[in-house]
RNA sequence: GGGCGCAUAGCUCAGCGGUAGAGCGCCUGCCUUACAAGCAGGAUGUCACUGGUUCGAUCCCAGUUGUGCCCACCA
């Protein structure tokens, strides 16, 4: 048997989950913190601490409140999933930066809400349907909705309670549907107000048709991808009169009304106006001259199909050539003869056949890579297609738009994300907003008999009689969260929400929906508020697999938030999703460092208990510094330079950076370093010393409160326990107080050193930690005085008398500790060490003299980097100094 | 075809004109009277390549290579 497979024998552990749920449930405080159980176990706990935050009201905003507020609108997710990894991302950020305000005493309003996803949503609807043998056709209309609104309650609140695990601090009061009564409103308002201002027309064109939904979608809604086609080159007419035109969409020559040369092009010149015979059909088509055609690329003629190609819509509208569409909405082909009835991919395939068989395809590339377009919730291949759709003008509205940040009204951090969303603006082309779907908000549009058009605000009488038939379309989803700030705070009544809280401060969201709904958000905003949305855009990345690999169920790499919440604690999700949130970068995430992060949310649970039971405390005034030792003094001036640490990145959205501003400080700082040091006060007579429980209260309590915003579970159980407060929810957000001591600093730098100096020593040595060691500790001065008993307690060091064979002497600000060891010393490896540190010094010196025996460096150099080099060299001289004596003694 | 970004430790990423950092991982020793989900000690990098600017370049500039993303109506 190998010694790796013999089992470690099991430790006894104190894991009581029932333990803690008592604890927090029934009583603020436990009878003595040693009730406390020594390990975390957060699953249990966080369900219960969160509903009694909603049962407080804490997160519910007062409109009448005299505090300034802070609104944070939230993105809405679609109804038709759960919450993914990126939500559970952006949550958190949201839901720090509002606990944050919160606690600074802001009215804050963190609002809640969902989208109805149109498009997205009945197709899930329609899945479901398909399941059972029907179509939505068969329900009809209103049966229809009724199953979608069905849907939406279950999955809906599936949603809700993925929000309630995370620990969203939203205001549930205010909770908005993107089909409420209240936005369905604003929505048709909004439509009115557009239609009457001329921002919204009716037209018909070329738009993007997905022929498996049925419906339009706009150009962000269709995704571009490199495919496999078949470059054809087809010879029309006859004689002398004949062109050659290539195409990857043969099915569609058979809506040809036209063939296309560039204007200039010699060599077809004398084609230019002369009728042309289209072959598979009767028709002869005429030759037209555009400059769009590109004489360079294939034979410089091009077939025109004005009801299947935008361009060739385009050419058409110029040279007012007929359109003829030749298939229906599911891409068959309509056309009368052979190939009626053929799907679009089949016609493409039997038409080429054809023509090959009459010769007159003259080359074909196969395969042919080439760009093209597919429905961006289906996949299936885009068909442009003519039909009659309503439009906004998007030209004013996006101006205003792009006006808005370029003037500062609205800031996007990060900075140079702002390209995109110029980009984007200064280049839009008008949006179709018309869906041939049944689930969302209906265009409130009736027509007449006479073909009468009439657009009817919501408190309105739509027309009535005979012949009037309302538009049977509704409106793109994005149309309705476009309106998301405003109309989620009860515009367009002049509610005390509206005034309270709009314009709201920043919007946190990823920067792929940039286009799709941030600039509608500040096209909208500004047009319909004459006001910005919200004050600053913070964009976030995409959370990606622990390779940085895009999160897809096709890769088998997507994770449910709630796992992980199950297995770590959400606790442990936050910090992690939080620490990755450098602005506007992409976010890895593997579960290792879900775990690590539980690890801190453990060890912030686990040294906050030891504490408590030592005597941390909150009671009483805090001991004047004079009264405070070296240590007390370092510790309070690290914690007021951490909490203007990190509120400066909270105002700058570094999440990442304060997340590890806050693991540094509680971990290395507090309990590797405060704590272990104070154990000998503690330890000491028993009882703690009065000021160091104190102080350490001190630093917890504020430590808590700023750990709270990202890690809120953790912290309200330990911060109330050890306060008495009702909530930390509720606690007032941490200030500077501006106390520092740069002399307490520098001398536990030193101690530090020390210390670590001579654990290093007892390492190489091997010392066993039990094994005593006589010895001498000799503190060179005092201002080390202090912590002479801290040293030795921590290395375990007894006073002895003479007898020493081996000396190691330890730098430390102006003075030296002495450390003579007696026993079996191995005197080899130490001098192996002296040795190798001797070598660095010898380095160091070597290079700090190259540079200051450097004159151009000397005269160009700023004094600030001279001095630092200056220092190093001396420091360098004096460890030579030191280490050749050690070595000397050592024989 | 345009535009933007990235290349730093085994992995994921910070950083920055003046001696290379973190987390995780790794090696060694420890069940030290809170925590083994822990403690202590340690190792690890031609900062992609080639030039240039500079007293000094991982950092600034140019080019090269690799890589990612966004936009675009190339028949």
């Amino acid at each position: 048997m190998s010694a790796a497979s013999v089992p470690k024998p099991i430790r006894e552990r104190d894991i009581d989950a029932r333990t803690l749920a008592v604890v927090t449930e029934n009583t603020q405080r436990p009878e003595s913190p040693a009730d406390l159980p020594t390990q975390y176990t957060p699953a249990e706990v966080e369900g219960k601490l969160y509903e009694r935050w909603v049962e407080r009201g804490y997160f519910e905003a007062d409109a009448k409140s005299e505090k300034t507020p802070y609104t944070i609108v939230i993105p809405p997710p679609n109804v038709t999933g759960s919450l993914h990894l990126g939500h559970a991302f952006q949550h958190t950020l949201m839901d720090a930066l509002t606990r944050r305000k919160r606690m600074q005493g802001y009215e804050a309003l963190w609002l809640p809400g969902m989208d109805h996803a149109g498009i997205a949503t009945q197709n899930k609807v329609e899945q479901q349907l398909a399941e059972e043998g029907k179509s939505r056709q068969d329900l009809g209309r209103d049966e229809f909705v009724r199953r979608v609104w069905q849907w939406k309650e279950e999955y809906g609140g599936k949603i809700l309670g993925q929000m309630r695990r995370l620990g969203d601090g939203v205001d549930w009061s205010r909770e908005r549907f993107t089909m409420d009564e209240g936005l369905s409103r604003a929505v048709q308002t909004v439509f009115k107000k557009m239609y009457d201002d001329g921002l919204i027309y009716r037209a018909e064109r070329i738009i993007n048709w997905c022929p498996r939904c049925l419906t339009a979608i706009s150009d962000i809604e269709v995704e571009y991808q490199e495919d496999d086609g078949e470059l054809v080159q087809l010879q029309y007419g006859e004689g002398e009169e004949t062109v050659v035109v290539a195409t990857t969409r043969a099915e569609t020559m058979l809506g040809d009304t036209a063939v296309a040369v560039h204007p200039d092009d010699p060599r077809y010149r004398h084609l230019i106006g002369k009728q042309i015979k289209l072959p598979l059909t009767d028709r002869t088509i005429p030759v037209v001259a555009d400059s769009h055609v590109d004489p360079e690329f294939g034979t410089g003629q091009v077939k025109v199909t004005p009801a299947h190609d935008p361009n060739d819509f385009e050419i058409g509208r110029r040279h007012d050539l007929p359109m003829i569409t030749v298939m229906d909405e599911r891409g068959v082909i309509t056309v009368p003869g052979p190939f009626e009835g053929l799907d679009r991919f089949e016609a493409r395939s039997a038409i080429v056949a054809a023509l090959r068989e009459q010769g007159r395809i003259l080359e074909e590339k196969r395969p042919y890579k080439h760009s093209v377009g597919h429905c961006s919730r289906c996949k299936t291949t885009i068909e442009p297609r003519l039909s009659m759709q309503w439009w906004v003008k998007v030209a004013p509205l996006a101006q205003a738009a792009g006006d808005a940040v370029r003037d500062g009204r609205t800031k996007i951090h990060p900075a140079d994300m702002s390209s995109r969303y110029f980009d984007w603006v200064d280049n839009m082309h008008d949006w179709t907003i018309s869906r041939q779907l049944w689930w969302g908000h209906r265009i409130p549009v009736w027509y007449g008999p006479g073909g009468e058009v009439v657009c009817v605000g919501p408190d309105e009488e739509p027309p009535g009689g005979e012949g009037w038939t309302q538009d049977p379309d509704v409106l793109d989803t994005w149309f309705s969260s476009g309106l998301w700030p405003f109309s989620t705070l009860g515009w367009p009544d002049e509610t005390p929400d509206l005034a309270k809280f709009y314009p709201t401060d920043v919007l946190v969201t990823g920067y792929d929906i940039i286009f799709f709904w941030v600039a509608r958000m500040m096209m909208f905003g500004t047009y319909v508020m004459d006001e910005v949305p919200f004050h600053t855009i913070q964009l976030t990345g995409l959370v990606r697999d622990e390779h940085g690999k895009k999160m897809s169920k096709s890769f088998g790499n997507v994770v449910d938030p709630l796992d992980w919440m199950d297995a770590y604690g959400s606790d442990a999700l936050r910090y992690t999703l939080a620490s990755g949130a450098n602005p506007g970068t992409d976010v890895p995430i593997g579960e290792d460092w879900v775990k690590a992060s539980r690890n801190f949310a453990n060890k912030i649970w686990n040294a906050t208990r030891f504490a408590l039971m030592n005597g941390a405390t909150v009671e009483g005034p805090l001991p004047d510094p004079s009264e405070m030792s070296a240590t007390d003094r370092w510790i309070l001036s690290r914690l007021n330079a951490t909490v203007a640490e990190v509120d400066a990145y909270y105002e700058d959205y570094q999440f990442a950076k304060l997340s590890d501003a806050l693991r540094h400080f509680a971990w290395d700082e507090v309990f590797d370093w405060y704590v272990e040091l104070s154990k000998t006060t503690f330890f000491a007579g028993g009882r703690p010393a009065e000021v160091s429980g104190r102080v350490l209260g001190e630093v917890l309590d504020v430590m808590l409160r700023l750990l709270h915003p990202v890690v809120p579970f953790v912290t309200e159980t330990l911060w109330t326990t050890l306060t008495g407060g009702e909530s930390v929810v509720v606690a007032e957000w941490p200030s500077d107080s501006g106390f520092r001591d740069a002399e307490a600093e520098a001398e536990l730098a030193a101690v530090q050193q020390a210390v670590t100096e001579v654990r290093r020593f007892r390492a190489d040595q091997g010392l066993q930690p039990g094994q005593k060691v006589p010895a001498r500790l000799d503190l060179d001065g005092t201002p080390l005085a202090a912590h002479e008993e801290p040293i030795r307690q921590l290395l375990r060091l007894q006073p002895a008398g003479d007898g020493f064979q081996a000396t190691a002497s330890l730098p430390v600000v102006g003075a030296t500790v002495a450390l003579d060891l007696s026993g079996a010393i191995d005197v080899e490896a130490e001098r192996k060490r002296l040795a190798k540190d001797l070598a660095a010094a010898e380095k160091e010196l070597k290079q700090t003299t190259a540079k200051l025996g450097n004159e151009a460096f000397l005269a160009k150099a700023p004094d600030h980097v001279v001095d630092k080099i200056r220092t190093r060299k001396s420091a360098a001289e004096a460890d030579i100094e030191r280490l050749k004596g050690q070595i000397e003694k050592l024989g």
